[in-house]
RNA sequence: CGGGGAGUGGCGCAGCCUGGUUAGCGCGCCUGCCUUGGGAGCAGGAGGUCGUCGGUUCAAAUCCGACCUCCCCGACCA
């Protein structure tokens, strides 16, 4: 057996069973555990922690586009929910429903929300009035509740923690502004952030959320060629407006409905963190979002407390000055090989190892989580060096998901090499589409893709052609893929 | 929700078919010694109502039933 084999012996390789794979990583990493009822989970602190590095990065950038923070309630009367005939048929399946307050039955039984529309409309049929108390630009950090059939963690869960904001505008093009607006927050976010590439647009008529005039969405692949889903961006135009009679007098004295958006990203999102970025050892964590950034492992030989303890403290100390987050394990119980495959396993992003022979020789060596390339630096170098070598990790990790998704996305002008992509290659494919819902089912009948969105740079390319289908002519060129 | 597989100390498993005292093994855990530059070694030790409830039986981890949970494949979804 080979060292990289012993390493690695108990994962189950990503390539051998993937799914196996990713349930493993969030357990063995302790990212997740799961709850003892269907379809729930436990965020342990470590992907809590990640969470809320995604919740702090997230806020700033909503705050930075003149949102604010509120919150609402968890329950929502079913009559509410009602008010919107599209947006109740949508969620039905899978609200929870109180019924009971203690011993007494409820007169109206009270939906745990699985999103928040509903009840936030309600309140801002009270709070609207004017234009000048438009736009209304809330956002909220909140669980959500939907009784899903088939759950795992992170990507699909029962219970789920996001952000949904929820704005009001004066008139549609406002909306539609905010709308995109949004969008492209939120690719620059997981682009930036989570080092992971999508792409954005707008989704079928099929898969568009309950209630919505047009959804949009930022998509993301898997390495295992699969899609995600990573945030959503709602023009709900004034569907809600009107069944809640959120109304307001304009500039002209007219009475009239505002124009609503709502968009959210969910922990989900640590799910797809995972799936991009992760191997056979592990996770691999992008520096900006890791718990921990830079780990530190002294080498404890002979009187090492005196010999190597002082210099590792000493990194320790400069690199957190700079404003990294920095763990020195001085664990006696574990061997520094032990704890090198431990926080490669838990996707630390850079290893720092100090030992009597660097100390002697004023330097340490780096090892790089992503590459294992390993590099010395002199002590007095690493607080200048470090922060620098942490950001060429997010970007490497940013372009090898980038060169995946390119050398994954397809083209395909028939509907039989349409197929042959889809089951032999996977990935996005890019075709020419007629916009029925006809050709969108016998393609998901036929091949277990969906339209994951429609490219809106790529609206004006359509130009003349042939449903990759049914060879009508197309309407849209959009990326489909097979999906979580 | 339909089809398939599984649940035995923290983790991974054996035992079940063919019921029979104190349910084993590896890893992990605890104590001590010794080690420490890629998951060290030795010695001693702790830890399990065998997923839950019920049934059959003199006797159930083992046979039967219901339920719970997980995994895989479908239909539904962030």
């Amino acid at each position: 057996m080979s060292k990289d084999e012993r390493r690695v012996k108990h994962i189950t390789p990503k390539t051998e069973d993937f799914s196996r794979w990713y349930i493993e990583i969030i357990q063995k990493s302790e990212l997740a555990d799961y709850a003892p009822m269907k379809g729930m989970m436990v965020i342990r602190p470590y992907g809590y922690a990640v969470w809320e590095n995604i919740q702090r990065l997230l806020d700033q950038r909503i705050k930075a586009t003149g949102h604010v923070n509120a919150y609402f309630p968890l329950f929502i009367p079913e009559s509410f929910l009602q008010k919107e005939a599209e947006h109740v048929q949508g969620f039905s399946p899978e609200v929870a429903w109180v019924t009971m307050g203690g011993k007494e039955e409820l007169e109206e039984r009270l939906a745990v929300r699985p999103t928040s529309e509903a009840i936030i409309g309600h309140m801002y049929s009270k709070w609207v009035k004017s234009w000048r108390d438009l736009p209304v630009l809330i956002n909220q950090w909140a669980n959500i509740v939907r009784w899903e059939k088939v759950t795992r963690p992170f990507l699909r869960t029962t219970e789920f923690l996001w952000q949904e904001g929820h704005t009001c505008h004066e008139t549609s093009e406002e909306a539609q502004t905010e709308t995109l607006l949004i969008l492209s927050l939120y690719k620059e976010f997981v682009e930036t952030e989570l080092a992971i590439p999508v792409i954005s647009g707008i989704k079928s008529f099929r898969e568009k959320f309950a209630g919505a005039q047009e959804t949009y969405a930022i998509e993301a692949l898997m390495s295992d060629g699969k899609a995600l889903q990573m945030g959503t961006s709602h023009n709900l135009g004034q569907h809600f407006s009107k069944a809640f009679n959120i109304r307001f007098e304009d500039r002209n004295q007219n009475l009239q409905y505002v124009w609503q958006t709502s968009w959210g990203m969910t922990t989900r999102l640590i799910g797809a963190v995972i799936m991009s970025h992760g191997d056979d050892s592990g996770l691999k964590l992008p520096p900006r979002v890791a718990p921990i950034q830079v780990v530190i492992v002294p080498i404890s030989m002979g009187n090492w407390k005196e010999d190597v303890l002082p210099a590792a403290q000493a990194i320790e100390e400069g690199l957190k000055k700079v404003g990294l987050r920095v763990l020195l394990d001085t664990r006696e119980e574990f061997t520094p090989g032990w704890k090198f495959s431990e926080y490669e396993m838990r996707g630390v992003p850079l290893r720092i190892e100090i030992g009597p022979r660097d100390v002697k020789a004023g330097q340490a060596v780096l090892v790089r989580r992503d590459t294992r390339e390993k590099m010395t630096l002199p002590l007095d170098a690493m607080a200048s060096k470090v922060p620098g070598i942490l950001e060429d990790i997010q970007a490497s990790l940013f372009r090898e998901a980038e060169t995946f998704l390119r050398e994954n996305t397809r083209q395909a002008g028939g509907y039989e090499e349409f197929k042959d992509v889809m089951d032999n290659q996977r990935g996005f494919v890019k075709s020419l589409w007629c916009g029925s819902d006809a050709c969108e089912d016998k393609i998901k009948e036929d091949t277990m893709a969906t339209i994951r969105v429609i490219p809106l740079e790529l609206k004006s390319q359509a130009g003349p052609g042939a449903c990759v289908c049914c060879g009508k002519e197309a309407k849209a060129l959009a990326y489909f893929a097979r999906a979580y």
